[in-house]
DNA sequence: ACCTGAACACCGTTCAAGT
DNA sequence: ACCTGAACACCGTTCAAGT
């Protein structure tokens, strides 16, 4: 808060006036990132695209504004439903029901929720590696934050699609 | 740091006796959690089986003390490689190769990573669930903590275990 | 070898006051 | 309506000193 006055020119209490504490300041940032995400249409296409899309455009808010993560997150579950709700329904469209839209809505939030912690694990210090890992460091080179996220994204679609598929094999019996 | 010295009796300034600043005595604690991890034998089942096991074990040291979960899963990827090496030894013997391997054990970092920040999301404040969810609220009383976990690191031995398929299917090419 | 006390630079915030 | 200044309770940490 000190240094946010300092940079706008005004005294230390100045921002009180506007906010009643650094909470609600970062919940209004967080709001506002969120809102500028947008939910597919329903019928747009297939779940496992509506379910990417909506992931990407959560990563592209949380790339330039990495620090307010876990207050965007908490709010997903808490204040700001709309895009836990989105979520929600791609995967009842999908075929998830009960208990099951829960767990998988719960894994994909925890995925997203680490994508922001780890960030800078992006670019792992290919440095003192040690022995079987030695020669696969040259794979490192390639590979951005994009290609890690995108990765993640695609196994958590592929393990969702298994989980419905068992899911729907034990409805039929 | 002051807590501690008051929760000990001593002066704020004796912690610092032993350790040269706050980050030093928190790795520390980081340090002895993951060496009480254990790595499965190699031999001793399955991938998915000694993956599972390791992760479990991470989860387990994590559960009690979900506070330095950014600590020590930042101390994993850069000065205690020990179970980060492990788990590629696994995912190595799985079939992974080249950059695969680094990418599904990124996914997994991250899984590990945002289960210690959400951890509270367990229980989602059913409270005012809107239209389409209200109906599936009851199926969230019976869930539990270890529920969602279990679920997670499922769906992500399905989602790689998916990948290797691709993987091997793209080898015979 | 082990610890203390005073001090510094930094926080978020309360409260009374100024224009 | 919008902002300031002084003050408080809290940090981590430096440094010189005590036993």
């Amino acid at each position: 808060m000190r240094r946010l006055s300092r940079e706008l020119g005004r005294s230390a209490m100045a921002p009180y006036w506007y906010v009643s504490d650094k909470q609600e300041l970062l919940d209004l940032v967080a709001r506002k990132l969120l809102s500028e995400v947008t939910l597919p249409e329903p019928d747009s296409g297939p779940w496992e695209e509506r379910l990417r899309s909506v992931l990407y455009g959560i990563d592209a808010e949380l790339h330039d504004h990495p620090g307010i993560a876990g207050i965007l997150l908490e709010r997903m579950r808490s204040t700001d439903r709309r895009l836990m709700n989105g979520i929600i329904e791609i995967l009842l469209s999908a075929g998830f029901e009960g208990p099951n839209v829960f767990l998988a809505y719960a894994m994909i939030h925890t995925y997203l929720f680490g994508r922001y912690q780890v960030m800078e694990m992006d670019n792992p210090d290919a440095t003192d590696l040690e022995d079987t890992l030695a020669g696969l460091v040259p794979h490192l080179a390639g590979l951005r934050g994009r290609d890690f996220f995108a990765y993640g994204v695609d196994t958590i679609i592929e393990g969702l699609r298994a989980q419905l598929a068992s899911l729907k094999r034990s409805r039929r019996r």
